[in-house]
DNA sequence: CTAATGACTCGAT
DNA sequence: AATCGAGCCATTA
């Protein structure tokens, strides 16, 4: 059993469309400012087996791709997203603001 | 019960 | 520009 928290995050995941990503942050402040960036990068921590969760849409601020060792390889995450349209080079996404998909802005709150 | 940890972020130094 | 500390809060030991 999932706290209400848990299932937040990951449903705001599912919802990052294909070619897109957004970051912990804003997942967090979706979920209203109570809630901690730490928080949504713990529970897909705890999620990454779950392979219809596409968290590798999921990076940080800055869209290097922080938590790209938490998968079965370091490499998986860049292909991924690769295979999406996401270009990215040296762990991070290049053109990131172009990729960014807001869920604060994108989501009807 | 307390303490430590984390795929983060922001502001101060 | 680079580094550091505090805030955030659920989960685990």
């Amino acid at each position: 059993m999932q706290s209400n928290f848990f299932l937040d995050v990951v449903d705001v995941v599912r919802l990052v469309p294909r070619g897109k990503v957004t970051t912990y942050g804003s997942i967090a402040k979706y979920l209203g400012s109570s809630r901690s960036s730490r928080m949504v990068g713990w529970i897909l921590n705890k999620q990454v087996l779950d392979a219809t969760l596409p968290a590798h849409r999921v990076v940080n601020r800055k869209g290097i791709l922080t938590g790209k060792n938490h998968f079965e390889n370091p490499f998986f995450m860049q292909s991924q997203l690769e295979k999406e349209g996401v270009k990215v080079v040296n762990d991070q996404i290049v053109d990131f603001n172009y990729h960014f998909w807001d869920p604060n802005k994108e989501l009807t709150i």
